[in-house]
DNA sequence: CGTTTCTACGTACGCTGTACCTAGTGAGGG
DNA sequence: CCCTCACTAGGTACAGCGTACGTAGAAACG
């Protein structure tokens, strides 16, 4: 919903695979049109071809988001991007909600498992995991705000899922433990990719808060504060630092036994 | 941005604290207008008094919210409901986005330190902590949404930070590393309250996603999830409890010595 | 060869944030 | 004292949004 957008990197292996065949989706719409977009089937097989398609369209719209933010990401300019009229669009999207649903889970399928598959150390692919998705959330910084609000679960993030409860299987706990660790190491990416986003949003918003947290301090109403300010002010570690360090004590949380704390 | 509100509960202690005069802001604005509406000045002192205030204004805002969602909160919603012309809001706050500043900032002001201040044991204190955080988004089931789009650190968020630091200072780690911690237990919980409101939000949409899973499951290309779900699906422990077994996880990893991983 | 069912898309409505302009008010300086 | 000028309140207007609805035409099925 805010602006404050950098323009941010082109995405550079914006494969958005899709599995067109293989998905769980397509079944015959059971009673009414389904919420989720992925039970509803995306061609019937009647009439003419469509010119388009989900993962198109998506593709489309992920541009637009990776270019100018997700404010900019409107129906008329993905349509527009597509060289369709507007209300074409709800031929294949039957609310705004859902293409933002195919745009998650179009990155959701970037990733890429083929390089971190199997290997018994528990940690290390988690690791490996984290780094993969912070590169995409750095590709496409208006994930974050999108998947808090929606968790999704479409094709690409069940593939994720799965891709994640095999990789934690050696942990020895079971499958709640294992989707709660995932909500907690997902959770924790998406939070540290928003911090760096707005952290490198602009130097004015950063100057203003400098100052405005310099005044806070120096008003002596914040003893602890200004003391951690104190020790640091100078350093200011490189952020794949921090997020190693966070990373590291983050996995172990997830992967703690059940009963220990 | 998504629909799919529940009216939740009416907030029942929303004192909405403001500390009118000891705020850190108060500048006489540096340079041009500042990005940040706590480095500009409320009043200058000039003029009619103001019918209104930032803290009534987000009061309203809150209110409409809590009741309708955040999409509900429109400019013309907000001065509506305080009896003012939809334009006079922007004596108040230059842009949407600050209004949204102040809401966010106001529910930081709901807390009470009173009954959490001291006691040594830092573990104890966090978990004292975190549930009066849950019990707060409990009541405003936007702010997830909206906290994680702003970092905000208005007054009160800032002396909710001072309250962190104090609590975690027994621990032994530097500024820095609590301040990590600050952020690692914060969006724990938001996250977590923004999963309950996700899975409380409709019959149908559980009921589709369900289904949807179901079929992910039968259809032999997710082996572990299916596995997963066999075992998960009779018990569904009681929100709380979930919380309470990540919350001890999450503290233990935020409180790690640095060196440790 | 209908008939039926889909696709494409223009128009229109109610809503949004907010730029700009007009009045009026009340404290401060002369 | 009054004048002045910074401030407040609020109306009007505009571009843009999501999308309901209706029309026209094309492709597949019986």
């Amino acid at each position: 919903m805010p602006s404050s957008e950098q323009p941010s990197s082109k995405t550079p292996s914006s494969s958005t695979s899709s599995t067109p065949s293989t998905s769980p989706a397509a079944a015959p719409t059971p009673g009414e049109s389904p919420e989720l977009i992925w039970l509803r089937p995306e061609r019937t097989g009647r009439g003419p071809r469509p010119a388009h398609s989900r993962t198109s369209i998506a593709a489309a719209a992920i541009v637009i988001a990776d270019a100018e933010g997700l404010d900019a990401v409107s129906m008329r300019r993905v349509a527009a991007a597509l060289g369709a009229g507007t209300m074409s669009l709800y031929n294949y999207v039957p609310k705004k909600e859902h293409l933002l649903d195919l745009m998650l889970d179009a990155v959701a399928g970037e990733y890429d498992y083929s390089g971190l598959t199997p290997t018994g150390d528990c940690r290390a692919d988690l690791r490996r995991l984290a780094h993969e998705q912070l590169a995409a959330l750095r590709r496409h910084p208006w994930v974050p705000t999108l998947v808090i609000a929606r968790p999704g679960l479409g094709p690409n993030a069940l593939r994720y899922t799965e891709h994640f409860l095999a990789v934690t299987e050696p942990s020895g706990l079971d499958g709640t433990a294992r989707l709660e660790a995932l909500a907690l190491l997902t959770g924790f990416v998406c939070q540290f990719a928003q911090y760096e986003r707005t952290a490198a949003a602009g130097a004015k918003w950063q100057a203003d808060l400098a100052g405005y947290l310099g005044r806070a301090a120096a008003s002596g109403e914040f003893p602890h504060l200004a003391a951690a300010f104190a020790t640091t002010g100078a350093a200011a570690d490189s952020p794949d630092a921090v997020f190693d360090r966070s990373l590291d004590r983050v996995i172990t949380a997830a992967l703690a036994p059940v009963g220990t704390a």
